[in-house]
Parts: structure tokens; C-alpha cells; sequence
DNA sequence: GGCTAAGCGAGACGGTACGTCAGGTCTTATT
DNA sequence: AATAAGACCTGACGTACCGTCTCGCTTAGCC
């Protein structure tokens, strides 16, 4: 009934036969489909019915390799954007920090990923899975990796030794944060500036 | 499922009549069934089906009052969680600082409305009508009224004259929300004071 | 948003709103269409999923008044096919038998409805809801007309008092069931005639 | 689920090996599984796919050896229920014919194989390979028994030589079937006996 | 004090998506 | 070479909720 042309079979009307295929293609399949959908409609129009419908992959395959909706926008967003997690290391804490400040800056407010991860950190709230599954997939290697750099200017003499250098990441990455997941003020370059400056050099007045 | 008793027509099965009803009585059923709704379930189980069906009060009306799932979120959290927006000021800024967030820091973590408020955040990346009213309705106010605080002190002397204040802001109880939204570390009184400190005195090396 | 033409409410985009419609519309789009389908491809084809796709009409609204698959297509079968119950009275009891059971074979065996009646008496084996309800709806008037006119017979003299007449049925009715449902046999005219032969006069041989 | 435990390969998680068995082997205990299904829960509940799991055997098997579920629901029935096929012969046909039908009648209301017989002639209603091979392995030897049981009366001048012993099959055996199929009337031995006696010695009133 | 229309409860309606199950087909690895 | 395991697509299942709409009732607010 099948008829094989060249290695894969195709049925009389032109459709897929409907046996096994490759696990990896139907993967990528997936994938590809959840990366578009994400960048160009967001994680509220994300369903299992969509991606099935516009994938070819059936609902049944998507329920068994990913567990829940987020499992599955965590898996595409991270397919279809390439992380940038490079941290500089000039030996210059303070312009390290605001070069990558300004680039996990330009990331979150001048690309489509930047909407899609905070979407994803706003669905978060309200999904376990997703939540556990972002931490172990993105923020804490973001955490980490800022907190090397951190450390090696604490190491070097840059930063006070009894500094606690994760808080410090809160300050400055979390007060991005802030301004994007509730947006009362802009992220602009001066604000990243500030950031950095204040907490370098207190905010205290000296005499 | 709550029977009225006074006054009100009641017929034998039990239901009430179709009947107009006071417009208050009505807004008062909707607002507590959806309070009792977000503190024991949370943002993701609150449903027009089920606060219609709850409240005894018809998804007609719901809709012709609260536009969407968010407005009657907000309505809701609000009417159940008196907001604690009062600011101390007692002259030492950093005390007073400290305190806020301290205060801050226990309702977000130690009470019920905590989770909703960040399943708020969370439920506002995707739902514009919702991220206008928290904002309107919340964060805007929360931000002055820190702001207006954190000027007094600037104009006292306790914080330098070329910081913005509003920058801070972002530095502190964002840092906070951070770890909420993201908790990656959990918030503690020592991150809380580490955000007091760190900003006023600044984290580098004085020689 | 929906435009008023006359009394119908229509949106832009050409379909109907999706408000309520009068239940009688509704039902009527229903049975029209399960009858369709039971006469173009059977008992085995219907699905609730089919029935509100061609029909226009929600699912939700299908489950909402046919509880099971047996009761839409039984509901859609007396909607599509007018059951000829009516019975001769013409004095001869042998006469009228064979009449019926000619008028009754015709249906089964050279219309469309014969089989699906095939299929729904298949069905009912192993759906206790449709069994229920095909014989409150039809096999019970049924046996209950036929035994009326047996029944006149035997008051008249034409059938021994002591024969129970619902035996009656069973040998004459059954018998053609047998062959439909178990077609080892073909349904004859010579077949009917010999029932009502056998049966009125018996087989034994006589000395 | 079931552990086999003599002389098959058992890898160390407990599951056989996907290696060539036996084809009988492979072969009973598809047959004792279905069995198992039908008389336990019947016909609607078999499926292949339960069968598979249950009996360890693969899908693929089960489709290699049986077209169909009726097939395979057939061969499970035979298999579970060895159908007793005898018919008396004392020389007496009205006390064998009335015994026969005692022994079938008992079958199919006592006996959990009889509620599986009346679903899969329910099945062949829309599954024509079934109702082939019920025929085929079935009813039709049935029928050729009672047919000479019959003939052999009609030849040593019990019946009458210008009745159709065929048709008496469907009088007697097919009315029970008739009360089976369609439960308005139950199946008593009054029943019985007044089949026989209806069509032996005819019903009409003789002056 | 009666009339009327605005507002209400009830809930049907067309949809979309959910998460699951079974049907058949096909691939891969095993024996 | 036949088998086990099981991935794969298809299509149907029955349910929840969405937002819209009809209907009948009741009361508030106007005469």
C-alpha cells in the first residue's frame, strides 16, 4: 500500500505513512515549529494543538517527550535562541559588568527572545515544572558564571571581601530584571550606568 | 452554596429569584469569592466558570464588569489584601529602608498573598490589560511612595545629590523580586541587609 | 461587534455568532445530519466528533442532550426512518401475518434503514443505554402491536386459547431477526411463507 | 505483568528479551489472554492494544496472525469456551429438539460465554470479517446439526416431507436468539417448551 | 402606586484546547 | 527470519473554559 520512493515511505496521497520515524527529526520538527511559534506570537498562543497541527508531529508524541506546556517553550526558546552567556574579562570588573549588563540589556529589549524569556519567567509563577526546569537550564548557569567573574575581582582586590558577590548580582542583573517584568521605568543605558556606579561606590554621602 | 436571609426573595428550590440585586451586594459576592479563589488556589484555577459558579453571581454579569481574568484578578487581590503601603520615616533612612523591605520580604514570603502577587507579575507578561492595571493600581504607588522617602533623605544629606533615586529603587525591592520570581536563592534577613548595605556604602575596595 | 441583518445576529466574518440558538434549530441540524450519516455509512462511522462537524453544532452541546453514541443514533434512526408500525386487520389472521412480515422483510433487507436497524440491534450488545432505549422506543411497541392482533385472533377463534401469542412473535419476527442478524440464510418470500405454514399448522406429521 | 519463569531468556529488568519465541507458545498465551478479557469483561473492552500489554505479546504479532479484532475475538472464545455442539438422538425429535434447546438456552443465560456470544454477533453486525468467520466457525455447523437432527425425524416421519427443516431452525433456535438479541421477553423453560409445542402441533384452532 | 427598563441569574451555544486511548504502520534491536 | 519493544500519526474520546447570546424575572427609579 505504501509506496517507497527513496528510503522513506509515502503513501498514494502524498501524506507521510504513519509508522516510526526518527526520533531526532521529529525532534527538530518540534522544535523549529515551538521556536517560530514563540518568537512570533508568544508563549499565551503556545498549545500542544498548534504545535501538533503545524509540526506534523502528533499531540500523543509531544505529550510523551515533554511533560508540560513550559517543558516544551523552555525546550524551543533555547533551540531557537542561542544563549549569550560569554562574560567578559578585561581584568576591569566595573566595565565587565556594565558591557554585559548592556548586552543582556540589548538581548532583552531589542530582540523577540527578550518578550518570549520574560514570558516564560511570568508562566514560571504559575508552573513548577517550568520554574525548576528554567533554574536548571538558564538562571542558575547565569548566576554562576556572574558570580565567578565577580569573585575574581573580589580575589583580585575590586570588591570588599566581605561582600556576599550573589547579592550583588541581584542588584544589578535583578534591578533589570525589575524594570522589564514590571515595566513603571525604562531600561536605558543610563540606568545601567547608574546601577553599576552606586553600587561600586555607595550611595551614602561622605564627608 | 451561602443562602442569603434577609430580605432578599428566596424561592422554594432553595435558589435565589433571577431577579435584579443591588449592584454592591453583587460586586461584594464576586470580589470575596474571588479572594478566597487566588489565597487557596492561586491565579492559574481562577475561572469566570468557577467565581460565577461559586459566587452565585452570572457570568454575564462577571464579564460585564471585569474585562478580563486579570482585572478581576487584581479587583479581587486587592479587596482581600489590604495593601501595606505606609513608608516609615524616621529620620535614618537606612533603618527605615531596611525595615520596609523587611516588611516587604515577610508578606511576600510568609503570607498567602505573596504567591499571588508574583502569579500576578508572572500572569502580566502576557496580558497587557493586566500589566496596565497592576501597575496603575500598585506598583506606580509603591515605587512614589519609596521615591518620596528616598528624597527626603536626599534632601537631608543621607544620600548623595547626583544619584537617582529612582534607581534604587530597582536595586533594593527589585533585587528583592529577583529572588521571588526567580528564586534561584532564597531571601533572607542577611540579603536583605546586604542590599541596605551594599548600595549605601558601596562594594569596592577603598584603599 | 455582530452585526444585526434581521433578527439573526451575524458577525463580519460570515458565521454565526457564537451565542444561543433555539434549541429546536439545534436539534434539528443534529438529527438531520446523524441521519445522514447512519444512512450513507452506518453505526460504525458515526462519531460524536463527525456529527458536530457536519452538523455546525458543538460537541459540548451533543454531549449535553445525548448522554451516549447508541442514544444520538438511535435518536437520528427514527428522525430519518418513520417506522411503519401500522398493522392489517383484514379478518384473516393468516393473511395479515404474512403481510407484515412481507411489509417488514421489504424494509430490512431493500432499504438503507434495514440495516442500520441491523447495526443499532448490534450496538445495543454491548451498550446497555441504547438496549434500554431501543426497546422503549421500538421493539416494545412493536411486540405490543403485533401481539394486539394476535390476540384478536385468538378472541375470534382463529388461534388456539392456549398459545401465549408473545411466543408468537418470537417464531415469526425472530425467526426473520435470525436471518438478518445471522445470515447463514437468505430472507425469502418463500421463508415467510413457511413460517406462518409451520406455525399455524404444524409439522407433525399427521395420521 | 505476568513473569515467565521456565526456560526463557529474562533480562535484569525484569522484562523477556525481544528475541523469537515459540510461534504456539506466543500463540497460547495470546489466546489465554484474550479469553481471559472476553469472559471478564467483554467484547467492547478487547483491544489490541490491551491485549498486547497483557499478554506480553507484541502488537506487531497480534496484527501478523489476527486481521481483526473480531478474529481475534473469535479465536479467544473458541479458545475459553469449548462449545458444545452435541445434539441428542433418542429417536424422539420433540424431547431432543426441547433438550438441545434446554442445553443452548442454559449456555447463554448462565454462562459468562454467553453474553460473549450475543456481543460478537452484536460486532458482526459492522465488522463483516467477523460475521464471515462466526459463520464459517460457527453458526453454520450449528445449523447443519440441527438441520439433520431434523432431517432424520422428517425421514423416519416424524415432520412432514413438505416442510423446509431449515426454517424450523430459525423457529426455534432463532426465537431464542430473538429474546437473547432483544430482551423484552425473557428466556424460560415455559418458552421453550412452547416453541416446540407451537410449531409441532401448529396453532390454529382445529374444529 | 404603578410602569418600565435596566440589570440580573440561568444556562445554552459555538469554539479551542486539554490530556488520553486505541488503531494500524513502521523501525530497530534481539534472539 | 520471526519476534519484542515501542515510537509514530491519526482520529476520536469526554471535559473545561472561553466569550456570546437568549430568556424570563425582579427591582429600582421614574412618572
Amino acid at each position: 500500500m505504501a509506496e517507497e520512493s527513496q528510503g522513506v515511505a509515502v503513501n498514494e496521497r502524498g501524506g507521510r505513512g504513519r509508522g516510526r520515524r526518527p526520533a531526532d527529526e521529529v525532534r527538530a520538527d518540534v522544535l523549529r515549529t515551538v521556536g517560530d511559534l514563540l518568537l512570533a506570537e508568544g508563549v499565551a498562543d503556545l498549545t500542544f494543538e498548534r504545535v501538533a497541527r503545524l509540526s506534523g508531529v502528533s499531540k500523543t508524541t509531544l505529550y510523551r517527550w515533554w511533560p508540560s506546556k513550559g517543558a516544551l517553550a523552555l525546550d524551543g526558546y533555547f533551540h531557537a535562541v542561542e544563549p549569550t552567556l560569554a562574560f567578559p574579562d578585561t581584568g576591569d570588573v566595573r566595565a565587565d559588568v556594565l558591557a554585559q549588563l548592556r548586552a543582556f540589556a540589548h538581548v532583552m529589549t531589542q530582540t523577540p527572545g527578550g518578550k518570549v524569556l520574560a514570558e516564560l519567567i511570568g508562566q514560571s509563577q504559575t508552573d513548577a515544572d517550568l520554574a525548576a526546569s528554567f533554574r536548571a537550564l538558564y538562571s542558575s548557569e547565569r548566576r554562576r558564571l556572574a558570580a565567578a567573574r565577580l569573585q575574581r575581582a573580589q580575589e583580585v582586590g575590586q570588591i570588599r571581601a566581605d561582600v556576599d558577590t550573589r547579592v550583588l548580582i541581584d542588584q544589578l542583573w535583578g534591578a533589570v530584571y525589575h524594570r522589564l517584568l514590571i515595566p513603571d521605568e525604562p531600561v536605558t543605558d543610563e540606568f545601567l550606568c547608574a546601577l553599576v556606579n552606586n553600587l561600586m561606590d555607595g550611595i551614602s554621602e561622605t564627608l
